[in-house]
RNA sequence: GGAGAGAUGGCAGAGCGGACGAUUGCGUCGGUCUUGAAAACCGUUGAACCUUUGCGGGUUCCGGGGGUUCGAAUCCCCCUCUCUCCGCCA
């Protein structure tokens, strides 16, 4: 949810809605809306402040026919004011609507444009050529992932993860917690079913409603990510904010329908229904989030880095950013069989977008103001696991474990073909 | 799965048609006292929105929605949630 009050104060706010691809047409529209409601309201409550003075006026009269001719005569007057409530509500709700769609304006460093218009900011690392296994047909000379079997068992887009592997995804997060420990983060193993309404609140529905998995008969909804529940933790609070930075890691499984993506990714890892995740989620002092998101991208990059995979980070492009996001990067890691780089984990600042919503709020001497939140992937396992299958695969297509991660996973440093 | 209880300000907990934005306690903040602190005592303390240069003024909010009434925290209806007991269970 956007700030009305700011969109028709600052400019560059509404500079930053039109950049995401919103026409000036229908934000002018909203400033319309608003402009008619607030002077809708004011008229409303001077009406309602009369019918309240009345009433009172009633309780202090002791004889009764001045009281009962005091009732009648309120009683029009309330008639008048339901008509003037129900056109109120009707304007009201026509504005919030509207309002609804507006997406979080995006930050002035953000360059503009399409999915095509992103900026590298760096490349780090070599750029492989094709190794002799993809990371599907490594994973099944190695014996450690089983596509094949798991579509018996639960369909397209789902995977037995066997073996050594299991230990180099335990070593992952155990390495991938510890490193974000060093950095004040809080890991957290959070609920994967959550309600409607955290849904709701969170941003997911109703827009990506098609991609989330529902236990219908609970109400219940399988989460995509653990975003969702960590953003949902401060809900209805308010933080002082000499506790602000509060840094969660949440790890959860995270589970996505992928509707609309038949026939891409379709091999080993890359894109499933249920992988595991840990997220790196913070509540941030409105006046720091910008460093936040810093922090959130250099921790990103130490953990690519430290796995030795080739990477470049990118800043999205206005128009590719999500509703909640006023900037976002993408880490992309060098997939070595497609010869291009594809996306492993990003960040992104929502300002304050989601906590209004969340209604999550820090308290300063001033006053109490809207929380930011940011959030990002501190590491996608399965996608982790993939990228150090083809960027770590030796000739024989035997794979070799990060040195970072073999002390999380003794006498493990290469995993042989079977 | 069965049975019952409840939802009020930061927390606890009164109020059960007009003097209630809400008694009281704790907590908060300020003061007196003290070398300092504690204790004690005095005072202070909800939020959102509209309006105003400011002082201020107004509206709304007692889980959510609807209803009765001139007037609702209080009465009626619906919904949601929480807790307790029994059963089952890693």
């Amino acid at each position: 949810m956007i700030d009305l009050r700011r969109l028709r104060a600052e400019q560059a706010y509404q500079t930053g809605i039109e950049s995401k691809g919103v026409s000036s047409d229908v934000i002018n529209r909203v400033l319309e809306l608003d402009e008619a409601h607030r002077s809708a309201l004011g008229a409303v409550e001077e009406m309602r402040s009369e019918a309240n003075a009345a009433a009172k006026a009633v309780g202090k009269l002791k004889d009764k026919d001045e009281r009962d001719a005091k009732i009648a005569e309120n009683s029009v007057f309330k008639a008048k004011l339901g008509e003037a409530e129900a056109a109120l509500a009707t304007q009201q709700q026509e504005l919030t609507e509207l309002a609804l769609t507006m997406p979080n304006p995006c930050h002035e460093s953000v360059p503009l444009g399409g999915e095509e218009d992103f900026r590298v900011e760096n490349t780090v690392g070599e750029q492989s050529s094709a190794p002799a296994y993809d990371h599907g047909a490594v994973g099944e000379l190695l014996g450690v992932v089983d596509t094949k079997r798991a579509v018996r068992m639960s369909g397209s887009r789902f995977a037995y993860v066997m073996g050594d592997a299991v230990r180099l995804q335990m070593a992952l997060v155990q390495w991938t917690l510890a490193k974000v420990a060093e950095h004040g983060f809080t890991p957290v193993i959070t609920p994967v079913l959550v309600r409607e309404e955290m849904m709701e609140l969170a941003g997911f529905f109703p827009t990506d409603r098609n991609q989330v998995y529902e236990v219908a008969e609970d109400e219940l909804y399988l989460i995509g990510t653990s975003e969702i529940a960590l953003a949902g933790l401060h809900r209805e609070e308010r933080i002082d904010a000499t506790d602000l930075p509060v840094r969660y890691a949440g790890y959860s499984s995270c589970f996505r329908r992928e509707a609309g993506t038949y026939g891409k990714d379709t091999s080993g890892l890359f894109r499933v229904h249920q992988f595991d995740k840990v997220e790196m989620f913070v509540y941030a002092d409105p006046e720091k989030s910008w460093e936040e998101l810093e922090l959130l991208r250099q921790i990103e990059e130490e953990i690519v880095g430290g796995l030795e995979l080739p990477y470049r980070v990118i800043t999205v492009a206005s128009g590719d950013l999500g509703a909640a996001a006023a900037k976002k990067y993408d880490l992309e890691v060098w997939l070595p069989s497609e010869q291009r780089y594809r996306e492993v984990t990003s960040c992104s600042n929502y300002t304050d977008f989601s906590a209004r919503r969340m209604n999550t709020k820090t308290k300063t001497d001033g006053g109490n103001v809207l929380t930011h939140t940011l959030n990002g992937t501190a590491c996608a396992i399965g996608r982790t696991l993939l990228y150090i299958f083809e960027n770590h695969q030796n000739p024989d297509g035997s794979v070799r474990i990060p040195t970072v991660l073999q002390p999380f996973c003794p006498g493990l440093e290469v995993i042989e073909p079977r």
